[in-house]
This record gives structure tokens, C-alpha cells and sequence, in this order.
DNA sequence: CTTAACCCTGAAGTCAACTTCAGGCCGTAC
DNA sequence: GTACGGCCTGAAGTTGACTTCAGGGTTAAG
């Protein structure tokens, strides 16, 4: 099978080669197979792990985070129970950054849209404001990727 | 008016007294007003500013773009035109992010179900291979807070 | 066969975002 | 009036996530 040296696959997934030593480290990477001459050897597949890592820090999770993510399994040592338990732990937390970018989000909207080219009434911040609007009581949230 | 120092704004906040200092040093809060001896005082409302720095932050932003998430108005030297374009441009960011989040949040809602007791086969991630499930072509999102 | 581009390791340096520290002034409770 | 918690400043230290550096092998091109 095809394999990919580190700055291919650094190439390849748009992080810096010293990145992806330092995610090996830090044990986000598992160690890769290694040339006779001791050079890194990676499967292309790597290249997925490596734009979830960066996706993912670009959402807020740290690298401890996103360790936690991609180990998130069943294993010998690991019931059914508690991966379901720790799933749901981090879909509801990733549903509350959800509703957050979403008021961000409706806000700009309310800013862009309602921007009628005079001065604003001074000391007020429209983000603040527009996000005031929505934060009524008993908010739901719905969001669909088809 | 009622006022607030430091340490009352950052306990109704939940950041910390410091942080509060060096985001004044960063000019994401205006300088307060201070007593006769020194102390800030601090309007109840910069409670929200806070809140919303924090929120941001757990989302991936950094303090730069929190500062001009913030700053995003009209005013004397910003025509209308630019603050719209601003916003949209903040705007698709935002969603990307959002897509993004969505599509992690379906792959953990695979594995917590999809979850069987059993082992998986070796060597896969089941987030990685939940969110390849996912990324078919022309993806659309619909999102609603309502 | 040599030279440039790539790879290796380990250690040190950098940057953002704070936190801790040193040294000192307020304010109120005993 | 003094002790203690809260506030002040400026500087130095810390943590996470890398990047840069020093010193040295490797491999493909010419």
C-alpha cells in the first residue's frame, strides 16, 4: 500500500510538519510504521485524523479535547455504557457551543440587515444588543444537515 | 447608578479578577470609571460584555476577533457598507463553524447508538469513520433557534 | 559524487492568554 | 489603631500549542 512521508501528509492535510511531530508526542498520532533509515511512514487514511484535529481545535477544543474525541470507543477495557455516557457528556456540550454560534450568528444577521447607514445611538454595542433580543425564555434549537 | 468593582463583576461574570485587568490592557472593555482611591467602577452591564468574551472563547475565537466581533458598528469612520461586509464575512465563518460542530455532534449520536456491547474491529475511530459517513456531496444546513 | 531538499532528535524559543508575585494603598471590623 | 480582605501597578512566570535551532543522516537530481 502507498504510504506518505511526514511533509507529503503535512502537505497533504495543511498542518506544518513539526505539528504533526508534536501531535505524535502528545500522543494524538499513533507512532507510525518507520523506514529503514528511520524516516516517518504514514497511511493516507492519517490525513482524515489530521483535518479533524485541526477542524477541531478551530471549534474551541483543546488537543486534550480532541484526544478524548478520537478515542471515544469500545474496547476490553471500555464498557458500552460508559462510551455512550461520555458521548452524550460531549453531544450535549457540543450542542451548547451549537445554540452560542447560533445566537452569534443571528445577531450578525439583525447587524448586517439592519444597518441603515446612519450613526448608531452612541455606547451601544450591536452585538450585545442583537444577542439581548434573542435570549427570551424557553429557547429550542434546531439544526439539520442534509 | 448601581456600581460594581472588579472583584463583584468578575464573580457575577465567573472570570477572574485578572483576566479582567488584562482584557481592559487588550481594550476589549472600555476603562471604567474609577472612585477617588482608584478602584474601577464598573456599570452591571459589563457583565454581558464578559459573558460574551467567555462564550466566544469556547468557541475557537480569539481575543482579536472577540475585540472586533465587539467593535462591529457604524460610526463616524465606518460606512455602513463595510460593517455589512463585516458581518457576512463573520456570518459564514460562524456557519462553517456550525456545520462543522453539526456534523461531530451527528458522528457522536452514531457512535452512542450505533454502540452494541461488543468490540470494535481494531484499528478504527469511530468518530473519523461517522464523520466520513457524513460528507457526502452538497451538504445543506438548517439551523433554527427559535 | 556532490548538492539541495527532505528527514531525524532534543532542546530552546515564541505567542496568546492569563496567573503569580512583589510591594503598597484603602476600608471596615474589632 | 491594627489586622485583614480587597484593590492598585508593573513585572515576571506559566501553560498550551507549537516553531526554531543545532547538529547530523538520507535520497533524488544533475
Amino acid at each position: 500500500m502507498k504510504t506518505l512521508s511526514i511533509g507529503e501528509i503535512a502537505k497533504a492535510a495543511g498542518v506544518s510538519v513539526e505539528a504533526i511531530r508534536y501531535y505524535e508526542k502528545e500522543r494524538l498520532l499513533d507512532k507510525p510504521r518507520r523506514t529503514e533509515a528511520g524516516y516517518r511512514q504514514y497511511a493516507p487514511d492519517v490525513v482524515r485524523r489530521l483535518g479533524f484535529i485541526s477542524r477541531a481545535k478551530e471549534l474551541g477544543f483543546s488537543l486534550d479535547e480532541i484526544k478524548e474525541l478520537l478515542r471515544l470507543r469500545v474496547s476490553p477495557n471500555v464498557s458500552c455504557r460508559d462510551v455512550r455516557a461520555k458521548a452524550e457528556a460531549k453531544i450535549s456540550l457540543v450542542e451548547d457551543k451549537i445554540v452560542e454560534l447560533s445566537r452569534i450568528k443571528a445577531a450578525l444577521e439583525v447587524l448586517a440587515t439592519s444597518c441603515t447607514g446612519g450613526d448608531a445611538p452612541t455606547g451601544s454595542c450591536p452585538i450585545l444588543d442583537a444577542i439581548d433580543l434573542q435570549t427570551g425564555p424557553a429557547e429550542v434549537l434546531t439544526c439539520k444537515l442534509s
